[in-house]
DNA sequence: ATATTTATGGAACGTCGTTCCATTCAAGTG
DNA sequence: CACTTGAATGGAACGACGTTCCATAAATAT
């Protein structure tokens, strides 16, 4: 007599599953993708997921993948410089893990990501058509994925531990004014860049580190 | 009757709970620390701790707090060269989040730790001794931070993920076999660097991106 | 028609962070 | 000195989580 586990009209999918849990990072962070919340969305029970995805950290992974593919997808870097094509990947990454913090810190749990080749790739190919030599190249492309995908991380953190509602310019102003009052004798160089610190724009700043890196790389070219 | 709360002859203390706790860090990795295990070593109940620290974020701050403290007490960076002082001082991070993976996590978690600000000012200051003008003082040092940091924090997610008893170049070896079996049209290069990256080792290419970017500095001197 | 696999969803298990609470001891107060 | 107050302790209990188990039903194979 009892209906209680027929067939869905609309039945489950490894993708339905990542979908809702895709929606579910973004609107209440990492911490909101449990599997019961994932269960009530998708109106059913946390055994009928577990039927389709081995553990959370499959799921995880496979919703970094998800965003990380779009993102690489939608990326436009066809323009014949490939310093500017390599901007315009690194800045794609950025974007994609502010809008997503959860994914960067996937990344530091899960590095090596599928998704990940497609960027790696990218980034190597235009170092190629850059005319870095052979000896070099790695040392390049490692230096450059280590620093996009690092500071992605490191904003994806500084965005996931900021109150809802506050803006980062005042978490900034905070830590900026107590650099200022840091001992004169032990932190010349953390006063003198206070005001800095300040009024920098993260992204901004992400992108100087490129171009540095860059110019690093002009010197062995 | 019942003696259930007597005072300890060791009274606990934060420290005596901070120093535990980096020891079950260490032996068993970020999952081996609870308030339970941590109780039991401590022959104490969670309760008690809890008189003492506030919750585990505090609990995790304090001991990356101590670890990084010691580690930069250790660094002798003293030497004439800018240069190699900022080598030295990156590659103490290194190490330390080499030997303590759970510090790296600690990091992506809550960056602007206390004790980093002796890293960024010990940097910070080389910059300044190496002549950086005003003007490209702090991207230079935005960018070796973010590298040093994120690159030592990616190295610690590997070798958190790292299956113990298995060395590190059987898993490179596993991935570069993975690359090398890619598709040649759509990755090129990923296969081309396949063999570097199997023979590559972690720490001179992490030392290689602090060398590229230090050249990169170098053309704005 | 029957057996087997695919799929479902709720209940139950064990562990975690955290809170609560009864209890004890040390330090202040008259 | 008695007595009150608050620091400190440790075990029990709470609620939430990831995961496993299981009874069941529909779809598919035999």
């Amino acid at each position: 007599m009892t209906k209680r586990t027929e067939r869905r009209a609309d039945a489950l999918s490894k993708e339905k599953i990542v979908a809702a849990a895709i929606l579910l990072l973004d609107a209440e962070g990492e911490g909101g993708l449990t599997f019961r919340a994932l269960a009530s969305r998708l109106a059913t029970g946390s055994g009928a997921i577990y039927w389709h995805v081995a553990d959370k950290g499959e799921l995880l992974a496979a919703a970094t993948d998800h965003v990380v593919t779009r993102a690489m997808s939608a990326i436009e870097a066809g323009g014949a410089d490939p310093r500017d094509a390599i901007r315009t990947i690194a800045l794609g990454m950025f974007d994609t893990i502010d809008a997503h913090p959860w994914v960067g810190a996937q990344f530091s749990r899960a590095p090596w990501q599928p998704a990940m080749l497609r960027v790696f790739e990218a980034i190597g190919a235009r170092l190629w058509q850059l005319g870095v030599p052979e000896g070099a190249r790695f040392n390049a492309w490692s230096t450059l994925v280590t620093y996009i995908f690092g500071a992605a991380g490191q904003n994806a953190a500084n965005a996931r531990l900021q109150a809802p509602g506050t803006d980062r310019s005042a978490a900034l102003a905070d830590i900026a004014g107590g650099w200022s009052r840091l001992d004169a004798a032990e932190y010349p160089f953390l006063r003198q860049v206070a005001p800095q610190l300040a009024a920098h724009d993260d992204r901004d700043q992400f992108l100087a580190g490129v171009d540095l890196i860059l110019a690093g790389i002009g010197t062995v070219l």
